[in-house]
DNA sequence: TTGGGTGTTGAGTA
DNA sequence: ATACTCAACACCCA
């Protein structure tokens, strides 16, 4: 489900949920979401601690802790809610944290992909998987020259690098297909046959598609909403992804959808040549 | 009814 | 390094 948008929605939305509540226990019912430490330790770790802000890397949410940092990725349908103590289970909440007022967050995963780790506060940056990522695409980090030299590099498809989180970290499917679209450059052409201009453009496109999408809470195709249940709405702001079929907003051609490095991947073949 | 596809990412293999 | 397949898992839809 979410990318950098979403997840930075679900991040705005959720913290006024949650901020300056103490957990008082953590019950889990699905324990492979659990990656670190081991699931009895994760929850002994959570007593007791307050949540005093939700920060995010890339696709991660971070919830800062008094003493620990809680690093959960959604990947495909994960979703944060809060509810009350006595408000009836649903049947994929796999992870309970309740709060000494009696309010629980829970976190709900139908196809139980998501992750979590806990680490001592400091320890989350040096430690897979957060050790991993490349710069976000808004950070100064991201420069011209090194998103250029990533590229260059490389005989890989754009496509695929675009959604190497150590490339530059945030981006899935809908924001790369997006992305590449606006920038006029087909998904399929090599990273080292990219020119200035057209890697100025993904870069220039890329950070333009993605503040949009915040602005608009980010985008709703099958499931997502924020951390308060509300949709986003950046969906009528696509222009490629699901559209295959329909007119391009540029040329008028046909949007067809391929298949690119195993992803479904939506072009225009006129405004994107390969 | 069934098989392929879905917004993610890691491991294993060649 | 990179490309490819599979795996984790549940649901939807043609």
């Amino acid at each position: 489900m979410p990318e950098l948008p979403e997840v930075e929605t679900i991040r705005q939305t959720l913290k006024q949920l949650v901020i300056n509540k103490t957990i008082s226990y953590v019950e889990v019912y699905w324990p492979n979401i659990i990656k670190h430490p081991d699931v009895e330790t994760f929850k002994q770790l959570l007593e007791n601690q307050a949540i005093t802000d939700i920060k995010r890397r890339g696709k991660f949410l971070l919830f800062i802790l008094n003493d620990y940092v809680l690093v959960s990725h959604l990947r495909m349908e994960g979703k944060y809610y809060i509810q009350q103590q006595d408000d009836s289970l649903n049947k994929h909440t796999h992870v309970i944290f309740t709060f000494t007022n009696g309010e629980q967050l829970r976190y709900n995963d139908v196809r139980k992909f998501g992750t979590m780790h806990v680490f001592k506060k400091g320890e989350e940056t040096t430690n897979k998987p957060l050790n991993q990522l490349g710069p976000e695409p808004f950070d100064e980090q991201f420069t011209f020259n090194y998103f250029a030299q990533r590229l260059k590099r490389t005989r890989r498809n754009i496509k695929s690098i675009l959604l190497d989180q150590t490339v530059v970290t945030g981006l899935g499917n809908i924001y790369v297909d997006e992305t590449l679209f606006k920038a006029q450059v087909h998904p399929a052409k090599k990273g080292h046959s990219l020119t200035n201009e057209e890697i100025n453009a993904i870069q220039t496109y890329m950070k333009e598609t993605l503040n949009d999408a915040i602005k608009q809470g980010g985008t709703t195709i099958r499931s997502y909403v924020d951390g308060q249940g509300e949709m986003g709405m950046f969906q009528q702001d696509l222009y490629v992804y699901g559209k295959e079929g329909e007119a391009c907003h540029y040329c008028g051609g046909e949007i067809v959808k391929l298949r690119i490095s195993g992803r479904g991947t939506h072009v225009c073949r006129t405004c994107q040549k390969e």
